[in-house]
DNA sequence: ACACTATCAGACAGATCTGTCTAAAAATAG
DNA sequence: CTATTTTTAGACAGATCTGTCTGATAGTGT
């Protein structure tokens, strides 16, 4: 049983994720995370070069693990329609996490100036995302896919915001139903 | 041409509702509030209890006007079903104003502890819009009035949200579409 | 053993932010 | 006109926040 304590550096990040996501980003000072972390001020600084690159880190971080656990969600599948519904599976597990309190990046945009790292990190993912409704709308044949790719974005959003701001539990299901709906009623070619 | 000058109060409301919605209620302090407004610090203090006081000022005011806008564009519809799809025309309107940065209300709670008077802003609006939603739906006679009101609810919020995080110039016609269709989908009793 | 890296505790500087206070001037109401 | 309300400019207090610096200590690789 050697459990090493995790380094300075591995508890600031979790100590950032687990603040700036329930409190906020600009809420939250670094001394509050770096009690959180019990962590010295200046680990804070040897290993990240200010509060912006530790926010980045944090982002970043949110970015990866969603884009696990969507991938996770469409391990397997090969019908693209199949994957496209997936993301919706994905979001769902998230959504039911105990604290779920909506997209980190929109959050921690809301109050960002443009060109903020903020502002940044919700671009890369945004796009990332449009990308993936588009590349399997594609994949699936659909005629339109740009088409299909934002109405399932619009319900993917929709799915979003309505389960953070009226904590309705069934929001990521109603747009499941929906997006199913989309994608048996839009004309394919294949 | 008697133009007078309006008052502190008044022009504490203008610039707060410029500043806080253009850039975030907690970016943005009082004292960039007061030089917009061109009042001196003191009257702030005389007019408001205080920040927080100002801050809800300035999302009742935000309240009102979505409120009115709402009002206006259903004006004269006497059919529950117009008058559900006349929001999505409300909010094309908001949307399309320069400088959208999607719901005040949804921002300014991003990084706010419950309790707040953001907190409070965002439950009052959203309380009164599913409201809205199901009492129109009642209106109209449909069998499940609450899921079509969740679903109507689903896709404003989708075109809020991608309108503003993806600057998609379509959303909310594709959201008014998609409600049309939800809308014709659903069974009625009348 | 030695050099290097990581971490520690905490004082400190400098900026910023909310809110108070004062004392006078301007606007408004009766 | 007079009394009251509103507004002004700006100094000031107190809290908070990011970031720096120091000097000691622990851990690691060679």
């Amino acid at each position: 049983m050697v459990s090493t304590r995790p380094s300075a550096r591995q508890r600031l990040l979790e100590a950032a994720d687990r603040l700036f996501y329930a409190e906020g980003v600009h809420t939250v000072g670094i001394d509050k995370v770096i009690e959180e972390a019990g962590v010295a001020k200046g680990s804070l600084f040897y290993n990240f070069s200010g509060k912006d690159d530790l926010v980045a880190a944090y982002l970043e971080g949110r970015d990866q693990r969603r884009r696990d656990r969507i991938a996770r969600h469409q391990q397997g599948l090969k019908d693209p329609i199949e994957k496209l519904l997936a993301i919706f599976d994905a979001l769902n597990e998230a959504v039911a996490a105990p604290g779920y309190r909506g997209c980190a990046f929109a959050n921690a945009n809301a109050e960002a100036l443009p060109g903020s790292v903020e502002a940044k990190a919700l671009r890369t993912f945004r796009d990332w995302l449009a990308d993936t409704f588009l590349v399997l709308g594609k994949e699936a044949g659909f005629t339109d896919a740009a088409d299909v790719a934002a109405r399932l974005g619009l319900l993917y959003d929709g799915a979003v915001a309505n389960s953070h701001l009226d904590t309705h539990p069934d929001a990521v299901r109603l747009a499941k139903e929906l997006a199913s709906m989309v994608l048996n009623s839009s004309p394919r070619t294949t």
